[in-house]
DNA sequence: CAAGATTGTTGTCGTCAACAACTATGTACT
DNA sequence: AGTACATAGTTGTTGACGACAACAATCTTG
């Protein structure tokens, strides 16, 4: 079967792998149902309390009106909440409830477990390439 | 902003690269409006006249499903048809029409400059060091 | 011929990017 | 003070896509 120049095209060949990574890291969070925007988000919060939700939009390239969705489903599982900021009342201060930290640690252990199974495919030398040449592609 | 382990999963790079590119891509075909699907889907029966729609959906990784909705549109364009098989009648071959084959060179210098374009952010070797290991993420 | 597999199709569901429009609030300028 | 503009969050729409289930027509195999 000739592909003729897809299979040396960068977005064609990102885009096959990207699948296989997105599953399997569906895989690895089982039961929770986390998807990577969710643990993106999860994590960014956890880092920075009292972000707004612009900030969060912002660092991830995620936009706003979507994170309004994913914010919506978050706090309905009782993992992170909006708080009125008292400074500016137009902005939400994002923090995670404890039982978002509870469930942030063991998303982090499943994390850890996806990533090293991608490191055994590579190498820690091949996975160090390749995140410095995809950082090349990004618009930065 | 602490990111934490983001930056460094391989997932979230992946993702945000893929992104980038695909604008980048979008960008090139212009008034084309043709996106990558489309273009892997018209590259591949260019090749190969006469697939069937099973064989071209496993050669890209793309569900039946979806590739009857792709096919139609580029039916409708009169970029491809579908014709009867006539050894196996639950089958149909796939072939470009003229117009199909003038569009699919045109699509190609437009993906070659594309390409050009994140070959110059990674030089040539870092393009096939980049290739190879995406290879070895993909499922096989 | 019967049972099972394959091909194309239709439809549904959930995720996601991109946009437009809107309210409420804050900021800057005169 | 008042006007104009910017920003934060929200709602809603559109279109692309992956995943899955079901189905009719057709082949294949025993």
């Amino acid at each position: 079967m000739d592909r003729g120049p897809l299979p040396t095209l960068l977005g064609y060949a990102i885009r096959r792998s990207q699948i296989a990574i997105f599953q399997d890291f569906m895989r690895s969070m089982g039961e929770t149902g986390i998807r990577p925007a969710q643990y993106s988000i999860l994590t960014v919060i956890a880092r920075n309390p009292g972000l707004k939700q612009a900030e969060v939009s912002d660092s991830l390239g995620i936009e706003r009106a979507r994170l309004v969705l994913v914010l919506n489903e978050l706090e309905a599982r009782g993992l992170a909440r909006r708080v009125l900021s008292t400074t500016d009342r137009r902005s939400h201060a994002l923090f995670l409830t404890p039982e978002g930290e509870r469930l942030l640690a063991e998303l982090d252990r499943r994390v850890a477990e996806h990533e090293a199974r991608l490191i055994a495919k590579l190498g820690q030398p091949g996975r160090r390439q390749l995140l410095d040449l995809l950082s090349r592609l990004q618009d930065d």
